[in-house]
DNA sequence: GAGTGGTCTAGACCACCCC
DNA sequence: GGGTGGTCTAGACCACTCT
């Protein structure tokens, strides 16, 4: 099993990595599910363990997939309680790293803005939900969001189920609408608050805000959501690691 | 060759993993050396290749090696094209990465205060060298840094031969100090400008800045640094890929 | 051609989980 | 006990770099 043509070679391993990613596009296996076992794998696509265990330890690094010993190998989900967190990099400061809580503001419809097509990779005219929300740690107004998501991926986008949620915002994408965020580019800027910041956010008018904007992509990475975070670090803070 | 006592099992290439980085430590091959090759450090360690292959893996994953196909494998440096600009997470909205000039304001010696001491396991009392310089952009200014380092550490610190250093901040340590920084951890808030960094920046006082505190780590993830940057973004980001 | 890292395989055995 | 992932090995061969 092994053509190794020299120019543009692509080592096995990598291919069967794009072979489990397009099944997982596919939505053969869900988020939550056992994929098949490494041997099985490797029979299916007639290459040995070892490959096929490169592959999926490739994908997990990416947090595609989970890992557990003894049990199977998992796809990635956002109800996990491991991952409800994953891409919130604010956190207070001071205690312990309790579940914001989430008000939704407003969701409407509209045709997208020139940053959202262009970011999101939309058609001109394109149609999208626009969500606005305010998170709140130990009650205390922290994050106001503005969510753009294209209204062909997300149809049928209910205000009453959404507010009705338990768990993170892409924990409900993923049950409702079968996309899961992968991974995502934040861009952050300090900002002035305005008026309408100022008084959602309980803070003065042009108080220092952290401004970020997030693209975030699903399984091959296609982006699906952007969104503007305004948030009040007074009493927490944007949290990274740089390697 | 092999010892897998049940609890606490250590694989073996974790623990080749361990000698490598303590060859490392002890500086037995320098920043941008050739380390020896798979084969010479299976037999030295008395494993076989492919466990040495991941040791190395791992430590190519975190950016303390770096592998060339071909050529060998050699311990990242800063003075590298590639990594000049790697803990530089700040860059300018339009135009390419240039290499940000560097203006030195101060080098001074002090007690580390209080959060310093605890950031970097100091003992009390221990001294500091505090660097103060300004990052620009195209000739604005956009970072204000205070960088603080442990006296003991860098030893005859000299701001003569930092002003002359050509390359990064880090690059300069490395070379003059032999300590190379491998990760760090920040975390980011929005303040506002207070009347000296107000006339640094050529900001308003009150303006928006990203407040940027920076504990960076050598090997064995031993903390060196503590720095903070006060940077003016209404013509730069702060970019982070969430994963 | 020699030496390096990179890929792929096959097989043995261990650690973990659950029945 | 049987299945799963995790470790370790040995060997064959490929791709890349330099001489």
């Amino acid at each position: 099993m092994k053509t190794l043509a020299s120019p543009s070679f692509r080592p096995l391993y990598d291919q069967i990595k794009i072979l489990i990613t397009q099944s997982l596009i596919a939505g053969e296996w869900r988020p939550g599910d056992a994929i098949p076992s490494e041997i099985e794998l490797a029979n299916r696509f007639h290459v040995s363990q070892g490959t096929v265990r490169k592959a999926i330890d490739a994908l997990a690094a990416e947090n595609i997939l989970v890992r557990r010993q003894g049990k199977g190998t998992f796809v990635a989900s956002h109800s996990q309680e491991r991952a409800t967190t994953r891409f919130l990099r604010v956190s207070p400061d001071s205690a312990s790293g309790e579940f914001p809580g989430s008000e939704f503001l407003s969701v409407t419809r509209a045709r997208a803005p020139e940053l959202t097509l262009r970011l999101l990779d939309l058609r001109a005219g394109a149609s999208i939900h626009i969500i606005r929300r305010l998170l709140k740690f130990a009650g205390k107004p922290a994050i106001l969001d503005e969510i753009h998501l294209p209204s062909s991926l997300f149809k049928g986008l209910d205000e009453s189920v959404m507010r009705s949620h338990k768990g993170s915002f892409y924990g409900y994408l993923e049950g409702q609408f079968g996309i899961t965020m992968i991974r995502a580019e934040e861009r952050i800027k300090a900002v002035a608050a305005d008026a309408v910041h100022a008084e959602l956010l309980h803070v003065q008018q042009g108080a220092p805000l952290l401004c970020v904007d997030r693209v975030a992509y699903t399984y091959g990475d296609r982006p699906v959501e952007w969104r503007r975070g305004l948030c009040v670090t007074e009493e927490c803070s944007y949290i990274n690691e740089v390697t």
